[in-house]
DNA sequence: TTCTTATATGGAATCGTTTCCTAAAAAATC
DNA sequence: GATTTTTTAGGAAACGATTCCATATAAGAA
């Protein structure tokens, strides 16, 4: 970790011979410089080793190319995708990303856009996952752009920040598909209704009647709460005969202990969950699941954000919603009582 | 997002009745004021909402809490565990992280390093896959302090950057374990050997006799890897009788088709992975592994990174080494030969 | 060639802090 | 009360870029 070098654009300018406007010039493309001397310039700049400083840059030009990206826990299995896809984004246009880690926690979430400005960034993409009352007022008195990944409840329509959500048909895709392949006796399985509301409302909209010993609320969308389901599930006389997992966690812990339990699925019981994150394939059976367009929904998050960012404009916030999509494997097939079947 | 505040230390200072120097004594804690007029100017702090330009403060200070994380791909079921350690030991000294994806591309990794000024940062954790020649040369040049989680090969003794890394015995301790519950027949499979060379040393360095019929080299250390080498040892007449796997999701991959071609895992054929991801648990039969200690060393690395940061030094680079630890589950138990006879 | 216009170039101010240096005020010493 | 030492406060010079503005040079028109 030797010569903390500290070359500057006087350095430049010097060896060029040439003055530092000129310097700056051919460092930004902006014009009103000869070829002749651009390449002279950038000639000393490579011989130098030039880089220029971000903070003075930063400092003058008031920005700092980069975005902040808040999400719950990047452990969370449908977030890493998310993460990635802004990075992704993000770098196509020069930016950098700043991870912040809210942990999911109302409080965290809405001090991270309060405090936006400490953070260093032009923009900020939040997934919350609470809503406070506050949250929006906040937002709108945001001095960047912020740019939300909505997989939550529908957010105030005067809300400043542009949105990209979920049409929240996920829960009646899965729905759907469960009665649609014959099963009657349908079970939820989630984390109670305050967390992600609208995945328990479609269960509940999708029914003519509601049997409440079907509804298993855990503590939360894990494992976990899948595994603790299943046993409760088993200990019914009456037993579902489907349950619509509000995630693939929950679907995949439920599936695990219905396994060990002598519980068959699909045949005894369809499941279907909900994020189609990768690990919906490595178990078996493969878990029938919905698509949240993780990668589209953020990517979209971030041109967004960007395109504000350098158009610095305050009107017009776009809302954009996308469709989930149903991927059927074989944890939810037609009941059939003869052979099985996958497709 | 309306006022984009631009209070400046000037006008906390006007208000508070002090001069600037006065402001930013109060704002840094650095002495040289009474209490009274500390009180003064933190009130006015508070009625202005002033928030310091980290864009100056760097430029003057030089400095800008901020440390870089670069990683394979944030998708890989072992990285989100170590990006969120760091994030939190990051947090904890009031540092930001900003995320770099190499892809796991030596290339990248390398420009990570070299241009590691470009990414206004004060120092930098990396995990890199790849080691090329220039690795060392170019760490040692590095204007700011670097940080390596090291799960690959050793690196040159010599090199300038504390290192974390595991004892490199995870595949040792992965072949013992599959020794010791009587396997005699043990095959591999994973990446070729120069991804990740010790996964597949420690294999050859624990065998008397390396049969080659029972290595399997796929493209990477994906669940598809372990797909295909669960139907080439499948396709053997003298199928092995345990895998070792270079990582978790190749013993997921393989584990998985063995169940489809119906081949029994332990029963058949024991299995035991690497890295610990939590998703060995959510297989049936669960996953045997070895933890690489991803929380463990990566706050480490921050640890360490951050200390260097703060104290400013150069000489004498740490190397810490945690030893990994093996994790027992369904998928390696001992042979039992009651009825069950395979040949 | 001469005058006009477009293009290149450099100087100096600026962005918002920190900090050195000097001066004033307060406290301590005699 | 006079003098010295210690605290507290403010002015101004950095930090390293961008950019406005004025000027010099090159190109084009007459």
């Amino acid at each position: 970790m030797p010569n903390k070098s500290k070359v500057t654009i006087e350095d430049v300018a010097e060896r060029a011979g040439v003055g530092i406007a000129t310097v700056s010039r051919a460092i930004n493309n902006s014009g009103g410089i000869s070829e002749k001397t651009k390449a002279k310039v950038l000639q000393a700049i490579d011989e130098l080793g030039f880089i220029p400083s971000i903070a003075a840059q930063s400092l003058k030009i008031r920005n700092t190319n980069q975005i902040a990206l808040a999400v719950p826990d990047i452990r969370n299995a449908f977030v890493p995708e998310i993460a990635w896809a802004v990075e992704q984004a993000a770098k196509q246009h020069g930016y950098r990303v700043v991870h912040i880690d809210t942990s999911g926690i109302g409080r965290i979430e809405l001090e991270t856009i309060r405090d936006v400005k400490k953070l260093h960034v032009d923009g900020l993409i939040i997934l919350p996952l609470a809503y406070p009352k506050t949250f929006t007022e906040l937002v709108n008195k945001s001095p960047v752009p912020i740019s939300i990944i909505n997989y939550g409840k529908k957010l105030a329509p005067d809300i400043k920040a542009d949105i990209v959500c979920l049409s929240q048909q996920e829960g009646r895709l899965a729905m759907e598909h469960l009665i649609g392949i014959g099963r009657t006796r349908i079970a939820y399985a989630g984390a109670p209704r305050d967390i992600i509301e609208e995945r328990y409302n479609a269960y509940v909209n999708s029914l003519s009647h509601v049997d409440v010993s079907l509804v298993y609320f855990g503590e939360d969308f894990s494992l976990n709460t899948g595994a603790k389901a299943a046993d409760y599930f088993k200990s019914l006389k009456n037993m579902p005969d489907a349950v619509y997992a509000g995630n693939d966690m929950v679907a995949i812990g439920l599936i695990n202990r219905f396994k060990e339990l002598g519980v068959r699925v699909p045949e005894d019981v369809a499941v279907c969950g909900i994020d189609n994150n990768i690990y919906t394939t490595i178990t078996s059976p493969q878990i029938s699941s919905v698509s949240i367009m993780g990668v589209e929904v953020s990517r979209l998050a971030t041109e967004l954000l960007l395109k504000r960012i350098r158009e610095n404009v305050t009107g017009v916030y776009e809302k954009v919603q996308f469709e989930p999509r149903l991927i059927v494997r074989e944890s939810s097939v037609k009941i059939q009582r003869t052979t099985t079947y996958l497709d």
